[in-house]
Order: structure tokens, then sequence, then C-alpha cells
DNA sequence: CCGACTTTGTTCAGGCGTTCACAAGCGGCT
DNA sequence: AGCCGCTTGTGAACGCCTGAACAAAGTCGG
């Protein structure tokens, strides 16, 4: 039971046993990733994926890192989680760095994910073309307005959230994503875990409760707005030199 | 220049110089608030304004920790920070602590925020109305189509990009929000500090650069999915107990 | 007025993540 | 074929953050 999940930092056990890499390169077992490794794993995926649109065929740890706004050793030891996967005194295959974040990050098969909450939020996320093109897919678009069922948004009609059980039923969605009010959505919550769904994002500002076994990430706007208000008063009320605090490059 | 900007984990100067806190109760200034705390400091304050629309006056410790998702122990230690604001034996004062949270995040005045790119995510910003309740005021609206221009979103109408430093010099806006595609975030960024901005939220799937004395905060719907679907995957790929994950409450 | 219970605030220890610095390995050039 | 330079991968140290236990303090009851 994770004390402050709201920024998970525990280890992340996967399966293996092997002490060293298994002999065979593919299907090599890493033991542990750090959850915060993994989330940087997914912004190198798509700095890559930009590299191949543009040609490359190789970098440099030092070049992929500054792409990524990360330390080149950093990316380095983020890598290294993955069993050696590029060639010292050349750099990283772009096309061979891609296929093997894409295996460990598990966007090899496509994923089927339902979403609640057909809102304003609800249909960017349903609309989004980011997510199709990583492997995500939206098979259930479910609201609690009959106002808005038939609607169609992002190329899937919006069905009643009484078709959430169906929903997830027939398509087998392991990923729910939750964008209704706060005052409705840990019974939402409640619903998908029932139903079988093990992976929920929460736009909703409020603490879901879930039983072992299943994750959930939350992210929360008003937060990120919070911190950068906190940030301005900060520097509003220290010492007004802007050269004495550090910055992102 | 942090390394890591995705994750800050770096703490945060304020002003002040005394190793004590303030003799006064009002303006006393802790010298070091760690980022992670800031964040869950503004959960907290949207837990107090839920009680507080229920009525209660005071709360415990735990029951605050309860409703916010954290460790009872660790809700004492951020609180700490603020110096003393509780009761001992009694547990803490609704009104007073939200009043005290409200002043050390910034909330006293309102802060005026541009947003770049009215696209759907955009518009579903623009319109939430968690936003204004804590103090946030979108003051500026603009796209660079102009078939957005002059659309009515949230009671403002959407803006030429040009008119972006025009904006931010008559609103004063210091934080600025950017929904933008991915290959023009970088040019709206560098116009954004030009013109006076010093916080900026960002969106797009990119690493933003900016000078020091800003501050960036990114949000990352594609790797929050994508750190969902390894988590999937680990637990598929691993033993098939699901007693033996830990899980959050 | 005194005692005991409740709850805060603080201190201590442990774990994780980040960072730096060095050795190992590979390609290219002479 | 041998040497040089570049880049990866790894080992160790540092620091922050988290988690639990203890003491201080205030209130309620007798």
């Amino acid at each position: 039971m994770p004390l402050f999940p709201d920024r998970p930092t525990a280890p992340v056990r996967r399966d293996g046993d092997g002490p060293l890499w298994s002999s065979l390169v593919t299907q090599s077992r890493p033991r542990i990733i750090p959850e915060a490794t993994v989330a940087r794993l997914a912004v190198y995926l798509r700095v890559l994926a930009g590299l191949a649109d543009g040609g490359r065929t190789h970098v440099s740890s030092g070049e992929l890192a500054s792409a990524a706004g990360v330390n080149p050793a950093g990316l380095r030891k983020d890598l290294s989680h993955l069993g050696p996967c590029g060639v010292r005194g050349v750099g990283y295959s772009v096309a061979g760095l891609r296929g093997r974040l894409t295996e460990v990050l598990g966007g090899e098969q496509p994923r089927a994910c339902v979403l609640v909450g057909i809102g304003r939020l609800g249909s960017a996320l349903a609309d989004y073309s980011g997510f199709a093109s990583r492997g995500f897919e939206f098979v259930g678009l479910l609201d609690a307005d009959p106002r808005r069922v038939g609607e169609r948004v992002g190329g899937l009609s919006v069905r009643p959230v009484d078709d959430l059980e169906t929903v997830v039923a027939d398509s087998q969605a392991s990923i729910g994503v939750i964008t209704t009010p706060a005052d409705v959505a840990q019974s939402v919550c409640d619903r998908l875990v029932a139903a079988g769904v093990r992976s929920i994002l929460n736009f909703a500002p409020v603490a879901l409760s879930v039983p072992a076994g299943v994750d959930v990430r939350k992210v929360d706007l008003s937060v990120e707005l919070q911190v950068l208000a906190f940030l301005d008063q900060q520097r509003d009320g220290a010492g007004q030199l802007p050269t004495a605090a550090g910055g992102a490059r």
C-alpha cells in the first residue's frame, strides 16, 4: 500500500529470475525498471519516431538526451535496464532501439481503452491522434448524460454508461480513462475494476480507492497550475535577480 | 540546469533568512518547500474546500490524509513546512488551514493565464471551471488557425496568435499554457518568454528549451497511457497471482 | 486542580533516484 | 595490422524523499 500514490516512486517488479541477461538477445528479461525510468522510456520512444521519420539511422546518447531534455548519463542508465542495445563508439541504431523500446513498453499489440465521461476533456482525448499511433485504441466512449449518447466522437458513437460492463467484457479492454466529474469518479472506477479493468488513468480531482493489483495514474491539471503559481509567487517575493534562479535548458 | 526536468526533484528556494519561524504568525517564511510537497499541498487545499462546503470546522491529519490518498505522517510533514498550523489534541481548523495553504500557494490574488492553441484540448481547458474557482483566470485565447479566430470559448473570443505579445503585455499574464501541435510549441514558447511569461504549462509532446528563470511543467498524456500499458504487460507476463502485487488503497 | 487521552510536530533511519567519473569495447585511419 | 578517438555501459557517492517512532502540548473528564 503505497503511501504517496500520486508520485509513484516504488520500483517495479518484473518477471524473470536470471541474475544476468538471457543469453538470447531477444526476450531478455530485466528484473526491475523504476517507474520514473519507464516514463522517460516513453519519451525516448517518441523522439526516436521523429528521428526515424527524418531518415536518421544512428543516434548518440548525447543527441537523444538533448532532444528528450535529460542528462546523457541518465539516459544511458535508463537504457541499461533493457540490456545492451547500443554499439560502443557508434551510438544507438534508431530502428533497433525503437523496436526494443516498443517491445518493453508493451506497444507490440494494440491495447483497448474505454473512456468514461465524454465532456470537453473526454472528447479531446477520444480524438487525440497521438494515442492511436502509439497502439492505444478506444473501443468504448461512455457518458451518463442521455443528450450526449449517440454523438459521434473520433469515429465512435457515445454509449450510455449502463453499457460499461458490456463494453468492457466484449472488448476485453484493459485500460480505463476517467474524465467524469469528481463526485461520480469513484463509482465509475469501482465498476471498471469489477468489470476487469486493471489500469486506470484518472483525470477527476479525487484520490481513487482500488484493490490490490490495480494501477492508477492521476493527472491533475489544477495541481500543475497551482505549482506554477507557487513558483511565480516565490520569484516575485524573493530577490529580483533572474540570474540567480536555475532554469531548465 | 536540472537534468531530469520531467519529474522535478530539486527543492525550492524561498526567500526569508530567519532560522526559525517569524515571530508574527502572518508572513512567516519557510525557507524551502520540496516541489513534491507543493503538489500535494494543492491536493490538500482542494480536499479542504470540499470539507468546508460540507460544514466541517476541524479535521485530523488522518482523515485529511485518507481523503487525499497519502500517509498521515507524510501529510503532517508536508504541513510542517508551513510552520505550526494545527492544534495538538484537536486537529486542524478547516478554515485556518485553508487560508494558510491558499496564502502559501499564491492563490490570494488571481493569476492571469494565456492559452495558445485552441484545439479540443485547449477548449476543454479554457472551459474548465476548476481553474477559475482556484484563482486562475484566462485572459487570452490564441490560435493560428484563422477559422478559429472569433470563436467564443468559455466566455472569451479566440484571437489570432499574432496578438500574443499584445495580450501578454496588456494583461500582465504570468502563466502561459501551450496546447499547440508539437512542431510549433517551441516557437510559441519563445514568444511567450520574450513577452514576459515566466511560467509555462506544456501539453505539447516536446521538451521545451527556456532560459534560466523560467519554469516549465510538462503534461504528457501519451506517456501516462504508456506507463499503464507497461504495467499491464508486466502483470500479464509475470506470475498470475494478483495477491502478490501491491496496489494503492 | 490534576490526570490521562488524543493529536500534532519533530527526529531518525532507510530506500530510491540522480549524478559524476572511469573502464571496456568498437570503428576508422594510417 | 596496429593505434587512436569516440561512445557505451557500469560502479559508487550524494542528496532528496519517504516511512515510522517519539516527545511535546492541549483538551476533556473527574
